[in-house]
DNA sequence: CTTGACCTTCCAGCAACTGGAACCCCTATC
DNA sequence: GATAGGGGTTCCAGTTGCTGGAAGGTCAAG
């Protein structure tokens, strides 16, 4: 199978894929002609890489995680610490945009939003500490 | 004021501040000797940058927001636009990152996490579509 | 006069791709 | 055999918003 059905297939551009083969993430066998040829294999690891990356996970934990997936011996505490490692960045990303969103609609609120030039945003931007 | 001052007045490394510069979000004066100096109104668009980028403008809002901070005869429309415009790729990621991590956390509680290599949470990855 | 803390510029690199140029390959059609 | 098209390949540059480091100028103190 070629690259671009290798994409239909797993739902990645051919750009990504490529760029996950530059980084040692998949390594698909080439035919004669230089044209990458995707086994089973190789489109399993594109689409659990397409899904782990779906749900946040950085290339490097990409990478372990493909490790130990492949790994037949793994011990499931390894996955679910870099799992809970991830889930524990999510909440800190979450609680963080939140805190955010409150101050911002705080100022969006008490912004009149009309043609005068007064404008709380700015001027909570320009002194306010948060809230 | 020398860049240094000028940072840990507005709380930005210096690296920042020059980057800035470079950009051309602040012109701060020089002195006969090239180093910058750092006025007031440098000082109040500087800090002005480190809250609206705490905030998560991208630096193209930002350079907006600060023009219009400066222009006496803005329209707080103009303003309110850029704060609920962003406002609202914040409620995005936010739904996204909790939609996330309902997927992850699920995954989580149903792994083992112990030393057998069975693991759902691999599963999930190489196998699962949501939720 | 040297030390050390400043300051300057420029160049490279981070994450994770993405776009584009320049070129090769294969098939079909005239 | 020429040509057109739709693949594929490589490499290089750019994205966002900085950050680190090297090489070197400046300045006050000892």
């Amino acid at each position: 199978m070629n690259i671009s059905d290798a994409a239909r297939t797993c739902g990645l551009p051919t750009k990504t894929i490529r760029y996950y083969e530059d980084i040692g993430l998949i390594t698909p066998d080439r035919d004669p002609n230089g044209y990458r040829q995707f086994a089973e294999t190789d489109l399993h690891n594109l689409t659990f890489l397409a899904r782990s990356r779906a749900l946040g996970f950085s290339i490097e934990d990409c990478r372990a995680l493909l490790a130990l997936w492949q790994d037949q011996g793994r011990a499931s505490a390894d996955v679910k610490h870099i799992a809970r490692a991830h889930l524990g960045q999510i909440d800190a990303k979450i609680a963080d945009l939140t805190a955010l969103r409150e101050t911002l609609s705080h100022l969006v609120d008490t912004c009149a939003g009309d043609g005068r030039p007064d404008c709380p945003i700015l001027t909570g931007l320009a002194t306010a500490k948060s809230g």
